[in-house]
Formats: C-alpha cells, sequence, structure tokens
RNA sequence: UGCCCGGUAGCUCAGCGGUAGAGCAGGUGACUGUUAAUCACUUGGUCGUAGGUUCGAUCCCUACCCGGGCAGCCA
C-alpha cells in the first residue's frame, strides 16, 4: 500500500469517528444527505469548530434555515461592503453560487483581502433566509478560513470568456459556469445512457480497446506499438517485423466496437457499448475528435426498423434526461450559449422524429429548389449542407434516413432486395449533422462473403467474423451513438472541444 | 488535407506608414445589503516569429508558427 493511500484510509476511518461524534451533538441538525456529509473540518482545520459540510445545490434547495454548517469551495466573486463582504463560493455541486456573509471582525476574516477570484475557502456559519433579492438563501459566516489564494494571475475571471481562450486552460476552464455546466450534463447523461439500456434488459458488454484488425470499418487507425519507432526489429525486406511486436501482429486502437459487439449480441441478445473510441484521421471540424466516446447497442433478432425505432428512443430520452436532471444548466446554455436550445429540446422530446428514405430524402432536395455547392445525385453521399437542409430546414426536427445506396456504405450493412441499397440508417440533428449511423447486418452468409470479397476483405482473417452466419446466425441491426455529438446537440455547443474536457485532436493531445 | 479569416495589455477588442488606446481584471482611495456592485485615480504592451520594402513598419509584402471557421472522412 502507498502511503497515499495509507493516509487516506486513516482519514476515512478517523472521519467515520468524528461523524457518529458529531451526529451524537446536540444542535447539528445540518440537513444533509448521504455523501454530501463531510464532517472533516476538525481534521484539516483546526480553526474551525467541528459540523457538518453541506454542498452548495443543498443549501439552495434548503427547506428551513440550518445552523452550524459549514461550506467549502471556490470564490467566484467578492464585494466588499461596510464592515462586512459579500464571497460568492461555487463548488461545482451546481452552476448557482451561494452568497456568503463575512464580517470583517470574524476569526480569518483579515486573510479578505488576499481573497480573489479562483481562491479556496471553507467557512462554518448558519444558512439563513436572504433579506435581499437575487437568492432565499445566503450564508452567515461565524468561521472564514482562506484555504488556497488565487493571486491576479488567475486567469479566470467573474467575465465570461471565449471558449476558444478557454481550451488554452484546459486544467482550468472547468471551473467555468460554461465547462462545469456541461460537465454536469456529461454526467447525467452518462448514467442516463445506461438506465436507458438496462430498463430494456440490455448487457453491457467491453469490447477491446486495441485490436488487430487492421480495417475493422471505415476510419484511420491508431497503430499500438512498443518497437522502438528508431531502431524496430526488421524483417527480411528491411521492414518493421511485426511479428516481433507485443502481440505479435500489428495492432492499433479501436475505431469501433461493432465486429465484436455483434459475436456478443449472438450470445446475450441485446448488447451496448460505452467506451472510447479513437480515429486518426485528420479531421480538422468542429464536430471531430480523434478520442471520443461511441455508445454502441447490438441487437438480435432486429430489423432496420427496430434499430431506427431504438435509435430515436435513445435519443429522445437523453434529451428528456437532460431537461429533466440538467434543468439550470440548460437554462444557462440558453441564455449565454444557444439561444432558443430550450424550445428545440422541448420539441425533440415531444415531437416524433421525421423518417425518410435516402431515395425520399434526395427527392425532397432536388424539389427544393435550393442550389446546393455539392449537386444533389442518387447514388452520391449527402453532403453535410444537404443534411443540415433535411433537418434544420425542411423537417426543423430529428430526421432519420434510411435505406442509403451500398456503394457508399460497409460490407457488413444488408443488401435490400432491390440489389441498389442497403439497410442503413443515420440520425440527424439540427445544428450537429449525423449523431447516429447505424444498420442492420448482413446475416446471410453469402452475401456477406461476397460483400466482402468486392471490398477486398481478406475472408480469412474475419473468418470469425462470418462464423456468426454459420453457426446460427440472426438478423441483427445496431448502431453508434456519438456521445459529444449528444452532448453538442443537448448543450448547444457549437464546438465538440468544448464538451470534453480535455479534447485530443490532430495535433492536440 | 484543401479553402477562408484572424494573432495589439492577464481577458475582450479598437487603431494605423510617423514606434499605441478603451472596457474588464490587478493596485490605491471613496461609498455601499451588494448581485458581472458603483465612483475617482492608477500599474501594465520589444503590436505572433523571422525576413523584406521604406527615411521610417504594429500597419505593406513573403515565409513560418499559433488560433478559428467551412469542406472531406465519420459518430
Amino acid at each position: 500500500m502507498s502511503a497515499t493511500t495509507l493516509v487516506c484510509w486513516r482519514s476515512c476511518s478517523r472521519a467515520f469517528m468524528v461523524l457518529k461524534r458529531s451526529r451524537e451533538m446536540e444542535g447539528r441538525k445540518a440537513e444533509t444527505v448521504g455523501r454530501a456529509c463531510f464532517p472533516l473540518s476538525s481534521l484539516t482545520l483546526p480553526l474551525l469548530p467541528r459540523c457538518m459540510r453541506i454542498k452548495v445545490n443543498q443549501a439552495l434547495v434548503s427547506e428551513k434555515a440550518q445552523t452550524g454548517i459549514e461550506v467549502a469551495g471556490w470564490v467566484r466573486t467578492k464585494r466588499d461592503a461596510k464592515g462586512f463582504s459579500f464571497v460568492e463560493i461555487n463548488d461545482g455541486s451546481c452552476l448557482k453560487n451561494l452568497q456568503a456573509i463575512v464580517d470583517h471582525t470574524l476569526p480569518g476574516a483579515e486573510t479578505l483581502a488576499d481573497v480573489l477570484t479562483g481562491a479556496s475557502v471553507r467557512l462554518v456559519g448558519d444558512l439563513v433566509p436572504s433579506p435581499a433579492k437575487g437568492q432565499a438563501w445566503e450564508f452567515k459566516a461565524t468561521t472564514f478560513e482562506l484555504v488556497g489564494k488565487a493571486d491576479a494571475t488567475y486567469p479566470l475571471q467573474k467575465k465570461g470568456h471565449t471558449p476558444e481562450f478557454l481550451r488554452t486552460i484546459p486544467h482550468l476552464r472547468a471551473r467555468t459556469n460554461r465547462l462545469g455546466s456541461t460537465l454536469r450534463v456529461r454526467s447525467k447523461l452518462a448514467m442516463a445512457v445506461h438506465r436507458f439500456f438496462q430498463e430494456r434488459g440490455f448487457a453491457y458488454v467491453h469490447t477491446p480497446v486495441i485490436t488487430a484488425s487492421d480495417c475493422e470499418g471505415a476510419g484511420e487507425l491508431f497503430r499500438v506499438t512498443t518497437l522502438d519507432p528508431l531502431a524496430p526489429e526488421r524483417d527480411a525486406s528491411g521492414k518493421a517485423d511485426w511479428a516481433k511486436d507485443f502481440f505479435g501482429r500489428q495492432s492499433f486502437l479501436t475505431v469501433s466496437g461493432q465486429l465484436e459487439g455483434e459475436t456478443l449480441a449472438s450470445a446475450l441478445g441485446d448488447i451496448y457499448t460505452f467506451g472510447p473510441t479513437f480515429r486518426a484521421e485528420n479531421s480538422n471540424t468542429s464536430r471531430h475528435a480523434s478520442e471520443f466516446w461511441m455508445i454502441e447497442p447490438e441487437m438480435s433478432f432486429c430489423d432496420l426498423k427496430g434499430d431506427m425505432d431504438v435509435a430515436e428512443a435513445l435519443v429522445q430520452y437523453l434529451v428528456r434526461a437532460a431537461l429533466e436532471e440538467c434543468a439550470e444548466e440548460l437554462a444557462f446554455f440558453d441564455a449565454y450559449v444557444d439561444k432558443g436550445l430550450l424550445e428545440r429540446l422541448r420539441l425533440v422530446a415531444e415531437k416524433p422524429f421525421a423518417r425518410v428514405s435516402y431515395t425520399e430524402a434526395v427527392d425532397i432536395l432536388l424539389a427544393s429548389g435550393r442550389s446546393f455547392e455539392f449537386p444533389v445525385k442518387w447514388g452520391e453521399n449527402l453532403q453535410a449542407e444537404h443534411e443540415r437542409f433535411l433537418t434544420e430546414t425542411h423537417f426543423k426536427c430529428p430526421v432519420t434516413v434510411y435505406n442509403y445506396p451500398k456503394t457508399a456504405k460497409p460490407f457488413y450493412m444488408r443488401q435490400n432486395d432491390d440489389s441498389k441499397t442497403v439497410a442503413a440508417m443515420d440520425l440527424l440533428v439540427p445544428g450537429v449533422g449525423e449523431i447516429v449511423g447505424g444498420s442492420q447486418r448482413e446475416e446471410r452468409l453469402d452475401r456477406l462473403e461476397a460483400a466482402m470479397s468486392e471490398h477486398g476483405l481478406d475472408l480469412q482473417a474475419y473468418a470469425w467474423y462470418t462464423d456468426l452466419r454459420r453457426f446460427g446466425t440472426v438478423p441483427h441491426a445496431g448502431f453508434g451513438l456519438g456521445f459529444e455529438r449528444m452532448l453538442m446537440f443537448v448543450t448547444g455547443e457549437g464546438n465538440i472541444r468544448d464538451v470534453i474536457a480535455y479534447p485530443r485532436t490532430p495535433g492536440h493531445a
């Protein structure tokens, strides 16, 4: 056991004893629940009396006044008044700050001169009704402690910052209203994803992050190797000898768990993955990242319609979850990031999505009379401008487009009877574009092998994949939902780099 | 990767062939149950880097670096 763990363990057991004691103490009626009780002040802050710490979000929704409680957090702003100061504290538990009143005669108040935006502080005192407008409750401190100073070089100010500037300080930007809110929404939606699938009997499975198939699907892959890049072991032809590499062959970071997911769906019925995905494409757009999180369900005994039903239900479920669980954050985004966001999301939560075949979509685009930079032609991929027109102008709501020309799609998608299209589908949303891509998979061995040959794949390397069609094959379908794109849609953020704490994009890691 | 736009104070920006300005932040003072408090004063910049044109470049030109937007690839 490392020294650090040892200390933590000791602190915990000590904390538990303090908790027991403090519960026995009279007059300690802090209305707190579960993990938000932190009776730790006596351990680290001898100045402060022993009491219950509550989080800011709990204080702000309190039903009644509370005495003898502790709050701790980071100062967002301080305003000096005659004889006392207003100190607004944010502890990350919610968007809003708690206004604390710190009398200049209090123990610890002599440090107030050093309290600038960004400083960390702990206060003991009482939660009391606020006499002024702006907040129902405020914190009347009886003891003040400056835990960690932040001097004038602290980059975050009270005023709003541009997302571009905030990206230059990723280690600090989570302290802003903007990224802080995004990360809370991200956390809630991650759990909502699990709830959605668990409620429907899907098994959460983990597909490998490291893969040895060098053409898993579309996309450039990141190589995983332990060979010395300057002096790799070489084969007879002088090239790097992958047989000498760690796994005995070339290996990469996954671009999708789909193929493995199919094998597990063939055992567990309905499965989903939710994990990181890596693409080495040199994509420099506001909606591409080199490392992102993807949700990939795979369903046995399911066709394209069932696939679309689940995808649409999931997107709608997540929007509803955000509206219900992150109301404050969404109101903030609606006011400062994307005006009209709430109205759009409410519509999405209630209204059924539009659903059109690729052929119908092409007809709509041709009939629109619009002149697009890229002409619309059956058989060509829909361009971003086409997708944007469909979802933002024509339908003004999310649209699922299905049955794409087979020429533009990967080998594993099920061929339709028209021999021209495959059972693929994309779910498009306003502002973001493609958020889901999926398909019914080709479950017929002969068709699959023919498609693989057409795509130039080595059948031998994929024997395990085609085995699924040899042994108890079933119609099955699945899709990938880009988690960050979903977050962009829900928060109104226009750049994927602003919905990931540490975004990885070409040239940035 | 291609096309386009930008880089001036800690932040957001204005400026312009004659070597720099505002608001906010910081400091000082005043005032005050304040709400991105207010008022006065004030610190702070080799104008992205390297060349070139010019009597003189932050300004014009070239290259490079960095940031952003759009497109392709996709989720």
